[in-house]
RNA sequence: GACCCCAUCGUCUAGAGGCCUAGGACACCAGGUUUUCAUCCUGGUAACACGGGUUCGAAUCCCGUUGGGGUUGCCA
């Protein structure tokens, strides 16, 4: 039995997006590769957009795409206590303080710690030096250092940063006299009593640490503590910041592992920083490649396909949607991409994630999905045609049995079933004639003759698919023209279209009047 | 600006120094099968961002450049 423990942890918005559940997709796949769990944790914390229908919608399309959750589901607003608690926790050991920075009111704010090097991963880089803008006084409080740096012009580029950045920090001016040693006041400075603006400063000497973690997909990463800033973990309205939440109830909930997108990395050292301050051990982290539109920019709001409930309602299966949502930055690293979901658990590792973005195909998309439809059982795809079909405008008039037979015989060149709507030809009266097709097809004199021999033709041979290919025949024989050439006409003439099923079957489907009617309407065109 | 990450055909990817004159899939093009449409089969076009190194040998390792992305104290 496994110890592994992910989660997903959406914002339920009323639309669940393709990057949140390619990260649920993988999440799982993990879990259920070592044997694991997989919790559903929703963060419902915006009391705006967290509606139960957003929730519900949220629950269908994990069901939806088959993505079973392991015990109770963890609702954030229901943790608000401990996370109030855990932030005066921090503030009673020393941990976070409270500054009113910016806010209206006092926020509270995590320290980076001074003592870092007790984390583990925490280590000294070596010493660093920093030349700093002359005309700009570096400030020195518990909130940190504020200086800035020399641009190339010569002008002053501000720079913040926490106080645990400048290990054994001392500050020169341009004569190479000490103005600052921090050593000399940093009791007062960390517990706030005290703060420093030193002018004429020129150069900033220090010991550089950095903060270190191994992700599972990434490898190596690391941050200095000088390029980082405390972090506020409660507003001043009080209500807990997500980093806050998020850490506390990944330790509610026994997370191991937390799988998720890349654009949270630099998050990930204050997370670990948070886990220890709170007495936890941080759990291993993977960082997943982000999704990119067509244009391989990220999905914004305005990308309005990046829904899941958009890609069920335009016919694409879930399976499907999942098989091909796993091979978006990852593979099984053998030829194959049509993969069961037994297949996909028993190969998927987290090691061959990769780590670059990936960007959707819709027409990969579609084709796999085209795969799944022709080897479903014809009735379970008649069914889910019938869904697809209701909303349209011809479908309620028609014969159950007779959409049964068209769905049948489109089942093999049917790829989404948004594809269905094309359907109408074989039900309205008269169809739709494609323009274009009707040009190519249906212009040439002759063959508006050949058309009407075919028609009184059709009027008395027996309608099956031999009889239907006899007349037709014997029609194009007698007119010099080769077998089969004459079908595309008679095509467009009857469907409207130049794509289609089998002509005869399609004949055989609409019946003889309908066909009839349909020539002759043609012929008058 | 600073910090961090990324970089193989149009797209998704294989590739962990010699198996690569770079493989597969989608898309595209050309043939073929099918009396027609779709399917299917066969073949083809098409990539290691650029520049330096290391090495007997680099798509694979190192450095730089360029390009893209993320983050940058009260969004999640």
């Amino acid at each position: 039995m496994s110890s592994v423990r992910v989660r997903f942890a959406p914002s339920p918005t009323g639309n669940v997006h393709i990057g949140n559940i390619r990260a649920a997709i993988f999440n799982w796949l993990f879990a259920r590769h070592e044997g694991g769990k997989f919790l559903l944790r929703v963060e419902d914390t915006d009391l705006e957009r967290s509606t139960p229908e957003a929730v519900r919608t949220l629950l269908e399309s994990m069901q939806w795409l088959g993505l079973d959750y392991d015990e109770e589901s963890m609702y954030q607003t229901s943790q608000l206590a401990a996370h109030r608690q855990a932030a005066e926790r921090l503030i009673a050991e020393g941990k976070a303080y409270r500054s009113a920075k910016g806010g209206t009111g006092e926020a509270t704010v995590f320290r980076i710690p001074w003592d870092a090097e007790q984390v583990p991963g925490v280590s000294v880089v070596g010493p660093a030096e920093l030349d700093v803008h002359q005309e700009t006084p570096v400030t020195i409080d518990r909130r940190g250092v504020n200086y800035a740096l020399v641009s190339a012009k010569g002008k002053p580029m501000p720079q913040a940063a926490c106080l645990a950045g400048f290990r054994d920090l001392e500050i020169f001016d341009a004569q190479g006299t000490s103005l600052f040693r921090l050593a000399d006041r940093l009791n007062g400075i960390c517990a706030g009593t005290d703060s420093a603006v030193i002018e004429h400063a020129a150069k900033l000497c220090y010991t550089r640490r950095q903060i270190q973690y191994t992700d599972m997909v990434k490898g190596n990463l690391a941050k200095p503590l000088d390029s980082m800033q405390d972090q506020v973990i409660v507003r001043s309205d009080g209500a807990p910041v997500f980093h806050l939440a998020n850490v506390c109830d990944d330790i509610a909930q026994g997370t191991t592992h937390i799988v998720r997108g890349d654009d949270h990395v630099e998050n990930t050292y204050r997370h670990i920083f948070l886990f220890h301050a709170l007495g936890a051990t941080p759990p291993r982290y993977a960082h997943l490649p982000m999704i990119v539109n067509a244009q391989g920019k990220p999905y914004s709001k305005r990308d309005g396909d990046a829904y899941v409930g958009d890609f069920r309602s335009k016919g694409f299966l879930a399976e499907a949607l999942f098989n091909y949502l796993t091979l978006l930055g990852w593979s099984p690293g053998e030829d194959r991409e049509k993969l069961t979901r037994a297949e996909l658990i028993s190969l998927f590792t987290l090691e061959r994630c990769q780590s670059s973005s990936a960007q959707m195909d819709l027409r990969k998309l579609t084709n796999l999905n085209g795969q799944y439809l022709a080897e479903m059982a014809p009735d379970a795809f008649v069914a889910l045609c019938r869904e697809h079909a209701a909303a349209l405008p011809w479908y309620a008039g028609a014969d159950p049995a007779y959409f049964d037979r068209v769905a049948r015989l489109m089942q093999s060149r049917t790829k989404v079933f948004s594809q269905v709507s094309e359907w109408d030809c074989l039900f309205v009266d008269i169809p739709a004639y494609d323009e274009k097709a009707a040009a190519k097809f249906l212009k040439d004199e002759s063959v508006r003759q050949t058309l009407a021999r075919v028609a009184e033709a059709l009027k008395t041979c027996t309608f099956d698919v031999a009889g239907i290919e006899a007349a037709i025949h014997a029609v194009t024989q007698a007119a010099r023209i080769e077998q089969g050439h004459f079908n595309q006409p008679i095509r467009v003439a009857v469907t409207g279209r130049a794509v289609g099923a089998g002509l005869y079957e399609t004949l055989e489907l609409l019946g003889r009047d309908r066909t009839l009617r349909r020539l002759e309407h043609a012929l008058s065109r």
